[in-house]
DNA sequence: AGCACGCCGACT
DNA sequence: GTCGGCGTGCTC
C-alpha cells in the first residue's frame, strides 16, 4: 500500500480523476486519507488530497509525494465520499467539491521563484535583476523588461532554475504569555533564596507554583496586584520567561453571554419534539418538517433536541440563513451551550473561520451554528442536523459546486443515522409536498408561545391612493398609523422589497434606458458617487446630463432605493427618527449589529430596510410593520415569485407584536387581489399551498417536475445559438417521453461581460441517468470549451434561472 | 489550469 | 539574433 491516489488541485475536466503517486518511506506511517499533500505535476508542484491507498498502479513511472501538509486529515472518509457524491450530483469537479468543504485558508497558493545556480557572471539583465541576491520571485522578473526568451536561454545553460512553490495561507494568532522557566520544585528552592523584602516577587513565584504554567501578563498583574517591574526582576533572575503561545481567535465573547435554561415546552412543542427525540434515542434517520408560525418556539425545540444529542456524546449541526445569523441568534445558542458552540459565517475573517473550523475538527465543540457551508462540518458522530428557515434560497450555492444544503444534510443524516429537521413558518412547496406524502414527518405548531394572535394585516390598494391624488409612496393609512405609533412611543419597521426595483436611469422624453455596454442589463444609479454602475461587470460611468439618444435634459433615475424612501419619510413625517439598513449601511463589519442596537435602544422610531430586516429579528417595542411595495417581485420572470412573496410577507408580519403589545401590519400593493398577498395577510398557508401547487402542476414546475438548467455562453452569438441547439437536440434524443426540453432561449440576462448567453431548461419527472447524459454531451464539447473559450454550465434544481 | 515546446512572422 | 504570439499536447 505504498501508492497514494490523489485528487489534484487543477480545476479542469480533463484532470477530474485521481493521480497515483509513490509514498516515500518517510511518509508511509503518517499518511492518511483526507490529508493534503504537495505533488509534482508536470513541471510544477501543486496541492492535492489523498483519497486512497493502493499497492499497484496501472501507471509505470510514478512520481513521489513531495510533502505532507497535515498532521491529521482535514477531511474524514465520510467527507471524502460526500465530496464524490456532491461532485456527481451537481456535475462539478471533484476538487471543487472538496475545496468547498474546507475553510478558504486551507486552499494552496502558488508562487514561482528564480534561483541563481552559479557563481559565474550571469548575462547582464539578470545581474541587475538579482542585484546580489540568490533568489528572486518570478513576479519580479515578469515585471521587468527582461524577455522570456533570454530567461529560457539561461535556464537551458543551467545557470538559473525555476522553483515552483506551494504556500499555505494559514495564519495563526499568538499571544505573549509569562511562564515559569523552571519546574515547581525548583521555584520553591528559588523562593528561599529571595531577599525577605522582595514580598511581591515571592507572591508572584507562589502564583506560578500553585497555578497554571503560563498566563497573559495583563491578567497576571491583575491577579497578583503588582507591576511589570516585579515580573521583570524575576525574569532577570531567570525564573520567569515570556512565551509565545497560539490562541484561537474568538469572534464572540463567550464570557459576556448570559446562560439560559431550557424553557418548559408547550403541549404543541412537546408533541413536535417527541418523535425527534425518539429518532435521536433510537438512532435512525428521518426528515422532520417543523411547520411553525413565527413566534411558535421552533428554536426552543432545536435547543432541547440538541441538548439530548449532546447528552449522548454526539454532535449537532444547525444551519441558519446568512442573513439571520445575527448576534441575537448566536446568543441563543451560546446562551444555552456556552463555549460548546462554533459559529461559521461569512462576516468572520478568514482566520476566525479557520479557528472555528478547528474547534470542530479537534472535537472541542459539539455544536456548530452556521450558514450553508457549515453542513460540511467535520463532525464524525452526528446526532442531528437542523435547517432553520428551510425555505431560504441561500441554502442553494450559486457557484460551483451548486449544491443545496438541504440535500447534503439529508445525505449526511442517512450516513449517520440521525434525524434532519427542516424548520419554517413558510416551508417550500417541495418540502411540504414531501411531508404531505409521508416522505418527511410533519410537525405543526399553530400557536405562538405568548398566546398572542398573529398581528392583523391590512392590505392597502395603492391604485386607489393614486386616484385619490396621493402620489407619495406612503398611503394615507400607513402615514397615519406611523404617526400614531410614534405618538404612543412605539416603533415601526418598514420593509422596502427592492428586488426587481433597482434604481435605473431613464429618459422621460424618449424612454431610453441607460444600459451597460458589455451586458444586457440596465445600469444602476449610485447616488453618493453620482455614477452609473453595472452589477455584473466592473463597468462604471458618470451620470449623463442629457439623454444620449434624444439629447433631452429630462433624464432621471427611477426606482425606489432606501435612500429615497428615507428622504420621503423625513418630508412626510419630519419628527420621525429613521434608521436605514441596507447593503450600503451594513457593508462595514459590525455595522449590522450597531444599527440593530441603536434601534433596540430606541434611538430611532423607524427601522427602514430591505429583505434583511424581515428575518428572525425580535424587537419588543415594534407594533407596526409596513410593507411599501408588496408586489415588486411578483412580476419577475420566476415561477417561484408567488411563493417568495408569500414567504416574505408572512415573515415580515411576524416582526410585529411579538411581546406584550399587539401588532399591526400594513401591506401596500398594486395587486391587492393576488392570492399570495391575500392569503399571506390571512396567514393561510394551507390554501396558499393548494393553490400554488395547482399552478405548478399545470405549468409543469417543481415539485411536480425537477429542473435542470444548461447555460451556454460565448463571445460569438451565432456560435452560442448553434451550440445550444445541438445540445438541446442531443438531449431530446435520450430523454423520456414526458420530459420537456425548453429552448434554447436567451438567458434572462442575454449578455454579460460581452458574452452571449443562451439556455436550455430540462423539466423531468424521472430521469435516473440524466446526469450521465448531460456529462456525456458536455464532454463532446470539451475541445471547444478548452480551445475556443466556450462555456457550458449546468445547474441541477436551479433557484435563479439566470 | 498552467506549462513547455514548436512554429511563424516581424523587427533590427 | 531576438522577440512575442498562438496552437497543441500533457500532466501519475
Amino acid at each position: 500500500m505504498n501508492i497514494a491516489k490523489v485528487i489534484v488541485d487543477v480545476p479542469a475536466s480533463s484532470i477530474n480523476q485521481t493521480f497515483d503517486y509513490y509514498i516515500p518511506e518517510r511518509f508511509q506511517e503518517i499518511l492518511e486519507n483526507g490529508m493534503r499533500v504537495i505533488v509534482p505535476f508536470g513541471p510544477r508542484k501543486i496541492m492535492g488530497f489523498v483519497v486512497g491507498r493502493v499497492s499497484e498502479s496501472s501507471f509505470k513511472r510514478l512520481k513521489e509525494i513531495v510533502e505532507v501538509l497535515d498532521l491529521t486529515p482535514v477531511l474524514t472518509n465520510e467527507l471524502l465520499d460526500l465530496g464524490k457524491w456532491v461532485a456527481n450530483e451537481t456535475l462539478s469537479l471533484s476538487i471543487t467539491a472538496l475545496q468547498a468543504m474546507l475553510p478558504q485558508v486551507l486552499k494552496a497558493q502558488y508562487e514561482k521563484e528564480l534561483i541563481r545556480m552559479t557563481d559565474a557572471e550571469l548575462p547582464e539583465p539578470f545581474e541587475t535583476l538579482f542585484a546580489g541576491r540568490d533568489v528572486i520571485s518570478f513576479d519580479e522578473f515578469a515585471g521587468s523588461t527582461v524577455s522570456y526568451y533570454q530567461l529560457q536561454k539561461v535556464i537551458q545553460e543551467g545557470d538559473i532554475s525555476i522553483e515552483y512553490l506551494v504556500k499555505s495561507k494559514i495564519t495563526k494568532k499568538y499571544v505573549t504569555k509569562i511562564a515559569a522557566s523552571r519546574p515547581a520544585h525548583l521555584l520553591e528552592e528559588a523562593l528561599l533564596d529571595l531577599s525577605p523584602s522582595a514580598k511581591k516577587q515571592k507572591q508572584l513565584l507562589r502564583f506560578f507554583i500553585e497555578n497554571e504554567t503560563s498566563i497573559e501578563q495583563k491578567k497576571l498583574l491583575q491577579l497578583v496586584n503588582t507591576t511589570t517591574s516585579t515580573v521583570k526582576a524575576l525574569m532577570d533572575k531567570g525564573l520567569l520567561e515570556t512565551k509565545r503561545e497560539e490562541v484561537f481567535r474568538n469572534p464572540y465573547n463567550d464570557a459576556e453571554i448570559e446562560r439560559t435554561n431550557p424553557l418548559t415546552l408547550t403541549e404543541e412543542q412537546q408533541i413536535a419534539i417527541n418523535p425527534i427525540n425518539e429518532a435521536i434515542d433510537s438512532q435512525y434517520h428521518d426528515v422532520f418538517l417543523l411547520h411553525g408560525v413565527t413566534g411558535s418556539g421552533k428554536t426552543e425545540i432545536y435547543l432541547q433536541a440538541i441538548q439530548n444529542v449532546i447528552n449522548k456524546g454526539k454532535e449537532a449541526i444547525v444551519l441558519v440563513p446568512e442573513i439571520s445569523l445575527t448576534p441575537q441568534m448566536v446568543k441563543r445558542f451560546k446562551g444555552r451551550f456556552g463555549a460548546n458552540v462554533a459559529v461559521m459565517h461569512s462576516a468572520l475573517s478568514a482566520g476566525e473561520k479557520f479557528d472555528e473550523w478547528r474547534k470542530i475538527q479537534r472535537k472541542e465543540v459539539q455544536v456548530v451554528v452556521g450558514a450553508r457551508s457549515a453542513v460540511f462540518a467535520p463532525f464524525e458522530n452526528l446526532g442531528i442536523i437542523i435547517i432553520d428557515e428551510e425555505h431560504e434560497t441561500t441554502y442553494k450555492q450559486e457557484d460551483q459546486p451548486r449544491y443545496h444544503a438541504r440535500d447534503v444534510s439529508i445525505h449526511r443524516g442517512e450516513y449517520h443515522q440521525c434525524p434532519v429537521i427542516l424548520g419554517s413558518a413558510t416551508p417550500t412547496l417541495e418540502s411540504y409536498a414531501r411531508a404531505s406524502k409521508g416522505v418527511y414527518k410533519l410537525a405543526t405548531l399553530n400557536k405562538r408561545t405568548n398566546d398572542k394572535p398573529m398581528p392583523k394585516v391590512d392590505i392597502v390598494d395603492m391604485r386607489e391612493e393614486l386616484h385619490a391624488g396621493n402620489r407619495t409612496m406612503f398611503s394615507r393609512k400607513l402615514k397615519e398609523s406611523i404617526e400614531l405609533c410614534i405618538e404612543r412611543g412605539e416603533q415601526v419597521v418598514l420593509l422596502l422589497n427592492r428586488r426587481g426595483y433597482s434604481t435605473f436611469v431613464m429618459c422621460r422624453d424618449c424612454g431610453h434606458v441607460k444600459e451597460c455596454p458589455h451586458c444586457d442589463i440596465a445600469l444602476t444609479y449610485h447616488k453618493n458617487s453620482n455614477q452609473l454602475k453595472c452589477h455584473y461587470c466592473s463597468h462604471e460611468e458618470s451620470m449623463p446630463s442629457a439623454c444620449p439618444e434624444c439629447q433631452s435634459k429630462l433624464i432621471r433615475y427611477f426606482g425606489t432605493g432606501t435612500q429615497r424612501v428615507e428622504e420621503a419619510i423625513t418630508q412626510l413625517i419630519p419628527e420621525a427618527r429613521v434608521l436605514r439598513m441596507d447593503v450600503d449601511t451594513t457593508r462595514r463589519k459590525g455595522s449590522h449589529e450597531k444599527i440593530l442596537k441603536q434601534f433596540v435602544d430606541r434611538k430611532a422610531d423607524i427601522l427602514l430596510g430591505t429583505q434583511m430586516i424581515a428575518k428572525g429579528l425580535d424587537f419588543e417595542n415594534v407594533t407596526l410593520v409596513g410593507v411599501l411595495t408588496a408586489d415588486s417581485m411578483l412580476h419577475l420572470p420566476d415561477f417561484r415569485s408567488s411563493e417568495k412573496t408569500f414567504q416574505l410577507l408572512t415573515q415580515v408580519s411576524g416582526r410585529a407584536g411579538r411581546h406584550e403589545l399587539t401588532g399591526e401590519v400594513i401591506v401596500q400593493t398594486y395587486t391587492p387581489e393576488h392570492y399570495s398577498i391575500v392569503l399571506a395577510s390571512e396567514y393561510n398557508f394551507n390554501d396558499f399551498y393548494n393553490k400554488e401547487m395547482n399552478t405548478r402542476r399545470i405549468f409543469q414546475y417543481p415539485p411536480y417536475f425537477y429542473l435542470a438548467l444548461i447555460t451556454i455562453s460565448h463571445k460569438n452569438r451565432v456560435k452560442v445559438i448553434q451550440t445550444s441547439q445541438q445540445i438541446a437536440q442531443l438531449l431530446m434524443r435520450q430523454l423520456q417521453q414526458d420530459t420537456v426540453v425548453l429552448g434554447p432561449t436567451p438567458s434572462p440576462i442575454p449578455r454579460i461581460k460581452d458574452r452571449y448567453r443562451y439556455q436550455c431548461m430540462i423539466k423531468y419527472r424521472n430521469e435516473p441517468d440524466l446526469r450521465v447524459y448531460i456529462r456525456k454531451i458536455v464532454e463532446q464539447f470539451a475541445d471547444e470549451v478548452r480551445k475556443d473559450d466556450l462555456l457550458i454550465t449546468v445547474d441541477m434544481q436551479p433557484y435563479h434561472l439566470m
